[in-house]
DNA sequence: TCCAATTCGAGAGCAGTGCTCTTGACGGGT
DNA sequence: ACCCGTCAAGAGCACTGCTCTCGAATTGGA
């Protein structure tokens, strides 16, 4: 076994090299990059990477499932650092670090939210680490409601159906946490999506010079409508 | 001249044909459609479709700006049917007409508003027809300020250089139109854009199954942000 | 009406892609 | 010392966008 681990080890340190090859291509090539230029950069045959990832599709998987955990450990991270009783200040800490997180990763952030690759269909391991960023967010809620320091909507905002819905989820996600405030946290974490993305894919470009400042307005906006106390 | 317009009529619906088969493999292939494929489909070589295309990524931009105009001209559509003093019945038909398109022709939706295909830039025929849809949107809250049904959001709620920014926007744009709300009706669109890549994307499927009724819900929360009477 | 000019389609070819299969070499466990 | 699993390389298949050339068809003018 020990004996074997030898082989193992460089077998991983391997893996790890293809890895961040492939990183390196995917910011200029996008989703589609080429596995025979990753192999080039490792001077080696394109063959040989199929010893270390069965397909193309699969080496993608891995790519998106670490970019889920490295996003979501963003998000956690940032939020975990600030006072848990200041929800605004949790809030804005990790909506700025998933915005900082795609901005340094805009590859990444593209093969997480952007259309999705026509022939590829993402695996049922992405889906836990997918909730984890709007979670992080929606968690934010939960924690002033039980605190004591957030006033719920009215349930009546919600239409039956909605509400059936949200409990259902809530029920299973987010326990104690009442339909109409999920709905807003959710609102919260769809707006932030749309933010980084006409950020990121470049349609806002044109006349927006503050950035930074445009961003956290909007961040507040939602804040606001979640409710969390300024 | 007439003569030369049968030469000319016939290469129309060349180019008609041509457009139409690489919408209907846009569905399949998304973004990354074969010319030979849909040469193929039509019956020619390949090298025959650069005579009404100089290249792919020129096939694919007109297919992009058909598809901003097609998306344009319906959230038109649908805000011009609704009396002009509901504005609340505006917001709802422009939004609704919006998620309509991008579910009937989902391709063309990631096309627009998905990743920015890796070696492609759009050109700057674009900025214009992609302007239209949350011009649109915007323009209900002018209209609701102008006719005095709705109260423009505090001005102090905006941090200085952002309202810098969105003023310089809206006097390029919406003339007239105060920086708070612009900002509010920004965040409309922003909303509205992450609803429907959501949706269409598939990172929400599980577990909602009534999907027009939280569309209907999440716009709604936009349209008291926005401050559209009920 | 005939002719030159333009337009068009087809085919071959280039460089690139993902992926498979075969071949040969290396090295660890018995 | 041998054997067998692991590995890398190469050839090859079908595909891609794109260019070029070469005949055929159509056009507008003389």
């Amino acid at each position: 076994m020990v004996a074997n681990s030898l082989r193992a080890r460089v077998r991983a340190e391997m893996i790890d090299e293809i890895k961040a090859a492939a990183r390196r291509h995917l910011a200029t090539d996008g989703a589609n990059l080429s596995l025979r230029a990753v192999a080039r950069d490792l001077g080696m045959a394109s063959s040989a990477i199929y010893r270390y990832f069965p397909s193309r599709d699969d080496l993608l998987t891995t790519l998106i499932l670490e970019a889920y955990m490295a996003l979501g450990d963003a998000v956690e991270a940032a939020d975990a650092a600030v006072d848990r009783d200041d929800l605004r200040g949790r809030w804005f800490a990790g909506c700025r670090a998933a915005r900082a997180w795609a901005l340094a990763n805009p590859a990444e952030y593209a093969l997480l939210y952007g259309s999705p690759v026509p022939g590829y269909t993402a695996p049922d391991d992405t889906v836990e680490p997918a909730l984890r960023p709007p979670m992080t967010l929606i968690g934010i809620a939960r924690d002033g409601l039980a605190a004591g320091q957030l006033t719920p909507p009215p349930t009546d905002d919600l239409p039956q159906p909605v509400r059936a819905d949200l409990t259902d989820i809530a029920a299973s996600l987010v326990p104690g946490m009442p339909a109409a405030l999920l709905a807003r946290g959710m609102a919260g974490w769809t707006q932030l999506f749309g933010l980084i993305s006409f950020e990121l894919f470049g349609r806002i470009k044109g006349g927006l010079p503050h950035r930074d400042d445009y961003f956290d307005h909007q961040i507040a906006l939602m804040a606001d409508l979640v409710g969390l106390p300024r």
